[in-house]
DNA sequence: CTGAAAGCGCTTACAG
DNA sequence: CTGAAAGCGCTTACAG
């Protein structure tokens, strides 16, 4: 292996003028410059980044956990965020919880160990009041909230919620069906208490702000007065279940002419749909919430609701390299870090889309104040499987 | 930062001690072991990954390589390689070519600077007759052959093509339509020649063996004299494309009573169909190529030919876990490991699935004898696209 | 079974 | 602008 070392001897300098060179760094003359690149190449030196890394104490890596890749939606994500990081000099490391049969502490566990710089939390996960404030290490949640310290970034729910509903409501549904995901997922949320589960406490750090758009659809619904039904998934990670979900749907409220429901379940709705001669979206409408390409192969191009996953991931890089600076200068003890949170005047300006909205006071899904979120606005997408006619502004 | 030293003070013991204990390797002591632990609890220390991973001169990371994590099997190899990989101790970093906009030789840069353990390649890339082989880094190429010194992992296509072609034939359709890939990631296939294109000559590095799969499909059709237009899709990466070629195939072929089709393209047919009021099955069968979860979302379950993606998964792990140690062993140059494959007698036994149904005599996308290849066998799932009833061992 | 010591290949103040 | 030197936090022969 030739090393820095091989290279100086070559050129006839330290091993200090040739990292200069190599990194493009710091004031080399011309002639020592090329006098190193002639060694370098000549020697055809390829420097090792374990070492680079080592020194530095950085990895350029930042992990994305996620329940699973194969899902349509986080399939969507991945691929953005390995954009925005991949843009900032950050390389993507896949961490599934689902795919792997792998717990979240293993993934904090090489954080802790400095195997990655960072982490962007994507996936369910339950844990202690000071869990994760307590990791001290750059962590930036997706759609959910992990404590004051930890900042987040998630799609506006609330909007999204209301927009599928007013939807429904704008077209004279009766009988609404909204297919889901697990509400325990949602009992932390309610008012951000301290809950017990089983013989543990639990702190309102795992709040999950997608229940918003749950809320946000339920009231807007009985503000209308119309019927409405919860039915339940289970686990976002087993594709069969969409199904099923999509099947009880039909099986359970006959009489339902509107379901919205996770891509994968509205996607299999048609089929039943299809299957039970049911007309769409003359007799039946369906809304797919979060909007990936799942909702334009679904027999008919579904009208969805759709997560700004461009912007999100932005988001979520953006946050990530701020805190991974903030680690490498600073070093801020956690306490600090949580101090810091408090005297934070919001979302940074600029960066918060303005919200084209606002939602009814909420408290139970409101996050604190002066914790570091960014809300992402989402839109709707009008396919062939709703009757709404007008303009999409009319629906707020 | 507390670091191995603190832990051997307050212990009372030699650093060298202390590694024995948090890597669990070696002979210690109980009563050795037992002071360290403690010491390392009472500090609480977290060792640092970065500074073994430099002694070691591992990352334990693996790139793999993909056109786009967005399409369904992409992501879906993705997953079961986290898994194959994880198992192995080894994680994964996401290197896609298009969600990136980033070509490959980016990620070979990584692995050369040892970023990564190693890399697997499974998106397309030309380039000149040594390139891979001087890499001489530990490298497994996923459906697609790169030189003799890369091992090589696929699934069998020949007879994916085989089974596709012979439910149409046996169900008695009379115009079959193909959408495929771009037919340029073939042109080196033929025969292994070195071809011209352009300016620059290509030796037969890149060989992409799905072709199999279009040449057995081609061939069978062609036997039972059973007319077959090809539609070609630009780049699998652009979900439109897919959407575009299965229009295509409707306004150009009116007259087609048979489609096969990957994933994507497989359902977007659906949707024409429907549109133009075909009826599926009786008045045209589809079968869609790959077999993601996309073949259950398109209206009508679709009958696919699927590949077996944990089995491919697993075998990629095992050839990157032989390559990343023999690299960590012996350190044999390029020229050796060339030598080595030559006298390699194939696929390891009990490694290669045995050939279900062998194909006939096909030169032009035989890989030459002695490279490390492994081809895992594809099966086929019916869905309610297609006639067929008979048993499915009789297709064949 | 344990310890002293060299070494992994860079980066980075610090002198000059 | 350049060089000598320390240091990053581990692992690993090598003595004992």
């Amino acid at each position: 292996m030739v090393g820095m070392r091989d290279v100086a001897r070559e050129a006839g300098v330290s091993t200090s003028t040739v990292s200069l060179v190599v990194n493009g760094n710091g004031y080399v003359s011309d002639s020592m410059a090329r006098r190193v690149s002639q060694a370098m190449q000549q020697l055809n030196y390829v420097p090792n980044e374990l070492a680079r890394n080592f020194s530095r104490n950085r990895t350029n890596l930042v992990g994305i956990i996620v329940p699973t890749i194969r899902h349509p939606f986080f399939a969507s994500l991945a691929a953005s965020l390995q954009r925005a990081l991949y843009e900032r000099q950050l390389r993507t490391v896949l961490c599934s919880t689902a795919d792997v049969d792998q717990d979240v502490s293993q993934y904090v566990d090489m954080l802790r160990r400095r195997a990655m710089d960072g982490i962007i939390m994507g996936a369910h996960a339950v844990y202690p009041a000071n869990y994760w404030s307590s990791i001290d290490r750059p962590i930036v949640a997706f759609d959910r909230y992990l404590g004051n310290s930890i900042p987040s970034v998630g799609s506006d729910h609330s909007q999204g919620g209301r927009l599928a509903a007013q939807l429904f409501v704008q077209t004279g549904v009766r009988h609404v069906v909204e297919i889901g995901g697990p509400r325990t997922h949602y009992q932390t949320a309610a008012g951000m208490q301290s809950i017990s589960l089983g013989s543990v406490r639990i702190a309102g750090q795992t709040t999950f702000p997608p229940i918003r758009y749950h809320l946000a659809f339920e009231r807007t619904l009985r503000q209308a007065g119309i019927p409405y039904n919860y039915i339940e998934i289970e686990s976002v990670a087993r594709m069969e279940e969409f199904r099923q979900a999509a099947h009880k749907a039909f099986e359970t409220y006959p009489d339902l002419d509107a379901i919205v429901a996770p891509d994968l379940a509205a996607a299999f709705c048609v089929q039943e749909a299809i299957g039970r001669g049911r007309a769409i979206p003359s007799d039946l409408q369906v809304i797919a919430y979060d909007g990936t390409y799942v909702a334009d192969l679904a027999g008919i191009k579904l009208t969805s609701v759709l997560q700004n996953v461009d912007a999100v991931a932005n988001a979520l890089a953006r946050q990530m390299v701020t805190e991974i600076q903030g680690q490498t200068s600073a070093e801020p003890t956690a306490e600090q870090a949580d101090k810091d949170d408090q005297s934070a005047e919001g979302p940074q300006p600029g960066m918060l889309p303005k919200p084209t909205s606002q939602a009814p006071a909420q408290p139970a899904a409101q996050l604190e104040p002066g914790v570091r979120n960014e809300l992402i606005p989402m839109s709707i997408k009008l396919g062939e499987s709703t009757r709404w006619q007008g303009r999409l502004e009319d629906l707020r």
